[in-house]
DNA sequence: AACTTCCTTACGAATTCTGAATAGAATTTA
DNA sequence: TAAATTCTATTCAGAATTCGTAAGGAAGTT
């Protein structure tokens, strides 16, 4: 899950980024409108934070930006506490929901979440392939019932894999969703990490999970072939 | 635990707030009904104390709006007034206490403790993991029969670790519960905290209760491994 | 002044991340 | 089929990040 702050505050922005790399999410942020606009254009992003009082362009038309581009990119505003009659506005001109300032990292998460479960279909907290168990919420995994350590990026790769299981899912589509926007280039990160994810995930077990399609990309799936 | 004070007079206030601090809770004061009909919706408080009398938007009317609202956080109203009739309306309204104003801290202490007691099903005085004892009322702590002494910050780093045991709690959960929002991001206070509370708790034990949960946070569990 | 508490800074240690290099497998071409 | 080509697997080492810890300063208290 990939998810863009656009917040001028320096203090506030890594403190905010921090927390939500310690949930799992791969984390963009600008420092100001024009940034936050090029990256929101540029990439996709599960969710777009967006403080509402930024240098250069504010939040406000940035907001009409992103939307006039058509994205349905779930936008979660940050405005000054007295702003009461903006947030109609900006609720009107397509932000989503909005969190005063200052607020508690908790509440912000939680709103964060609701946005992003509104969009997808349903988001279950425990995944399973076959005997392996991926709980979302602890972000803890399991295989035939043994405990499995993964680091950050290993699980958040393994999430994204097992949230599609079946369906092919290219390097490109994996870097965009587990790394964040430093990687454009050609890197072999995907096939490094898959490897690692193999080394923890089926060595040692009979069936394996994690498949190679050639030419494509990976795919995770219990079936015998698809 | 976490208390909102919607009270006008500054004096009051401040008197007020003083001493929840100092009886360990962490305060937010709102001086008018808006912004603290705001707060009282826009975060989880385990009590809201709350002055009748207000400029803006009376405490009734605050009152009303936030049963509205369907929040169940319990409400224990302060007052001048001491018409009965005043009373049974509020507690109708949905109030759950009632203060006539003078009253005496200590008093004040009592109510809010009573109601905090009251809905708190799982909120237990004591808590304990394998043989570390918690005793919320007194702030006592206590591994293997052994008093521990506690700065304020321990307490409430351990108290909080402790009410989440088993679950990870990333850094910037820990610095938005345990210290006041609005902090660097960039700093490693928690880091340090878990330091002191490391060589008083789990120092010389063979057992240790605090982990860290790499890339994430810490977690204050005695199971063998999650 | 001595002590306590809170917080910052700094730096080494440990772990994780990443790119590059090489080996190997699958596919295509000759 | 053999050779060439393309794609993937694996390993490894340095970079980067994260964590643990000590030391010390600021502010308040005794």
């Amino acid at each position: 899950m990939r998810i863009l702050l656009v917040e001028d505050e320096e203090k506030v922005s890594r403190f905010i980024v921090r927390g939500l790399v310690a949930e799992g999410f791969a984390v963009d942020a600008a420092a100001d409108g024009p940034r936050g606009l090029e990256l929101a254009t540029t990439y996709n992003y599960d969710l777009i934070i967006l403080d509402l009082m930024l240098p250069g362009l504010s939040g406000t038309e940035v907001l009409r930006h992103i939307r006039r581009a058509d994205h349905r990119v779930p936008i979660l505003m940050l405005t000054a506490r007295d702003a009461v009659a903006d947030k109609v506005e900006h609720l009107e001109a397509g932000a989503d929901d909005y969190l005063t300032k200052p607020f508690a990292f908790a509440e912000l998460m939680a709103r964060a979440k609701a946005l992003l479960r509104r969009g997808s279909v349903e988001r279950p907290n425990v995944l399973r392939v076959t005997d392996l168990e991926i709980d979302r919420l602890s972000q803890q995994v399991k295989r035939a019932g043994r405990r499995i350590e993964l680091t950050a990026k290993e699980y958040s790769l393994l999430e994204y894999l097992a949230a599609n299981a079946g369906r092919v899912l290219s390097r490109t589509m994996i870097i965009d969703h587990v790394w964040d926007q430093s990687f454009d280039g050609a890197t072999n990160i995907v096939d490094v990490y898959v490897r690692h994810l193999r080394s923890k995930v089926d060595d040692g077990h009979d069936k394996k999970l994690i498949r190679t399609v050639r030419g494509v990309g990976y795919r995770i799936s219990d079936e015998a072939d698809l």
